[in-house]
DNA sequence: CGCGGGTGTTGAAGCGCATCAACGCGGTGC
DNA sequence: GCACCGCGTTGATGCGCTTCAACACCCGCG
């Protein structure tokens, strides 16, 4: 900075005035700076710049598993916010390991970001806690902690479960089937609420098996789908609801091979619009998790936060509406269309 | 660190190598210091240590889009092969704008990492050479600048396009389309290559059709599809191979709706092993194209520039070899199976 | 002509750390 | 008894920037 001082015949803080407060500086002198600075290509040194201004314009985002396409919703949102408002999002992938969430979040604490967005798989509250307490502003994406402690944006999925189910009875699905793991796992334990509610609406007239499966991933899917299989021969099923869109795509598979006919025979519909499901020859009926949003809001409820004074922050849990999104694995289908989006 | 010091009754220098070079210190000093870090939950200022130390422990990963799979397993294996080391990757995701890319290059130039890795989408032969200008070690992946001022990782796209087309003739197909963009696109200039030599190579026993699309998306494919469906019922098409896994999906997606069966009418396959194709029904017999591998071997390429001088630095152009994956789409299938990986 | 106020500019202080010459101290060899 | 050595430790220096009190200068007013 000091060579572009020289180069412009001015002082060191003037250069500093024409990139912080460009209106401080006298028109003529700001061209003479902006000049030398662009001919002798001249990048600001960020860690000197946060080390004497003592604050960030970037902001770190960590997820725990780049590859689910909810999350990389998130980070999109988040990073489109930001660049509207000038700012930098950082992103870590933990790589689904907890170690490096830890790690990662550590990081961002040691590099003095302004805030950190984390999207967990598995209850962060202690790291939360401990970053907080170094008085870094964080917000907790898509996962309640049940602490009150930190900002949240969350989806309803106790919604989510609604919302599905409500779509197949109101699509005329009487016999419906849940398939979904077990409930430790916070989001399955809401939306299988979520079904059970809308079919205690119905009084009776519509009836609701819950299948649990050992993981979520397509492998359980398909061991889940051959008892299925005969439900629908037997005429006691017209309708299952996957906890997850890769579980729902595993079945509607297993349907295909077994002359099952989808959405003819059943309506089978997934819960976490993942486009890895995209693919599918019968696009899949689901329930947008709302990616953008959460990465939006979040960064909102974050930037917030650190503006406030600390003392009197309170913790705001933002919930989301999720909405369904009806394609051809539930209602006929005329003829196949490509994967929207 | 001076509350460090304080705290455990040494100089803060002593603190400094405690986190430095703890080898230098007496056994006593050192768990006494500790246990001051570890009371006093101190967390090193990344910037002033980078500042002081002029150098960094971390690189920057620009992607262009993070939602291509190929992009993740990328970040992955560079993100693994770092924590390995102890190093720490910062990810940019430029969401397929090229100002975006240009800013995350900026910023991480800004940010003095130790080195850059892109995976660019289109030719950013100039920002490359401008950070580099500033003696920042850039590795670039997945693209080919045509430029000799850099290291490289690609994947021999020319060899991606001869395996594909190796294997539907090896596996008894004849009569084969090749489905494809422009030309204007590298990959998809280099992969029709690879496909003609596998044909050329049979001296006229197998014939190939080239079909061009406007895009690389599912709706291109579908309009494609179209003419293909009527070349498989006059006999005249039995392999089809698309330059992209979702153009590949979008073309099963109306052959099964027009009642053409794959793999027993026609074989299709794809390129590019994405995983947004993952979740048909028909697993989808494609070429994998190391992302994992390119990640790990960049983060290589740059850790040895980083290392090396400067002035005798040569840069590096590594070839990957693809390598097929065969399933289902391809060769007959027994049982539907649920996708790997 | 002198003075107050506004506009631009200056340069020194300090952000939190790594580094390194210098130093203290106990031990060794003569 | 002295010189010498090496291990631990010290604290001043500087990394590249922001900030701010202080200053230079010009204008208009009394």
């Amino acid at each position: 900075m000091s060579d572009v001082a020289r180069a412009a015949g001015v002082a060191l803080g003037t250069v500093s005035n024409v990139l912080n407060h460009p209106d401080k500086v006298a028109p003529a002198t700001l061209e003479r700076v902006q000049g030398a600075i662009a001919q002798l290509g001249f990048v600001r040194n960020t860690n000197a710049q946060q080390l004497a201004a003592g604050r960030s314009r970037s902001i770190g985002l960590v997820v725990i598993d780049i590859s689910n396409s909810l999350f990389v919703d998130i980070a999109r949102g988040a990073q489109r916010f930001a660049s509207e408002l000038g700012m930098n999002v950082l992103m870590a992938n933990s790589d689904n390991r907890v170690d490096q969430q830890r790690a990662d979040l550590d990081f961002f604490d040691g590099a003095r970001v302004g805030g950190i967005l984390l999207a967990p798989m598995e209850d962060a509250g202690e790291d939360v806690a401990r970053i907080r307490t170094h008085g870094r502003p964080t917000v907790v994406l898509n996962f309640d902690t049940g602490r009150n402690d930190c900002c949240q944006v969350l989806v309803d999925n106790e919604e989510v479960g609604y919302l599905a189910a409500r779509h197949l009875i109101d699509s005329g699905r009487t016999r419906l089937a849940f398939v979904g793991g077990r409930d430790y796992l916070q989001p399955v334990a809401l939306r299988r609420r979520g079904v059970r509610r809308a079919v205690a609406e119905e009084g009776g007239r519509v009836s609701l098996q819950e299948v649990p499966t050992e993981n979520l991933d397509p492998p359980g899917g398909l061991r889940a789908a051959e008892g299925l299989v005969k439900d629908v021969r037997r005429g006691s099923l017209d309708g299952v609801i996957a906890v997850t869109d890769l579980l729902a795509m595993a079945i509607i598979q297993v349907f295909g091979a077994e002359g099952v006919e989808v959405p003819g025979d059943v309506a089978v519909m997934g819960c976490d619009h993942n486009s890895a499901a995209w693919g599918g020859m019968i696009p899949l009926t689901s329930v947008q998790m709302q990616g953008l949003d959460m990465g939006r809001e979040g960064l909102r409820l974050l930037l917030a936060e650190i503006d406030e004074d600390p003392a009197e922050h309170r913790h705001v849990t933002t919930m989301l509406r999720p909405e369904l999104v009806v394609r051809e694995s539930t209602v006929g289908r005329e003829r196949p269309m490509p994967p929207r989006d």
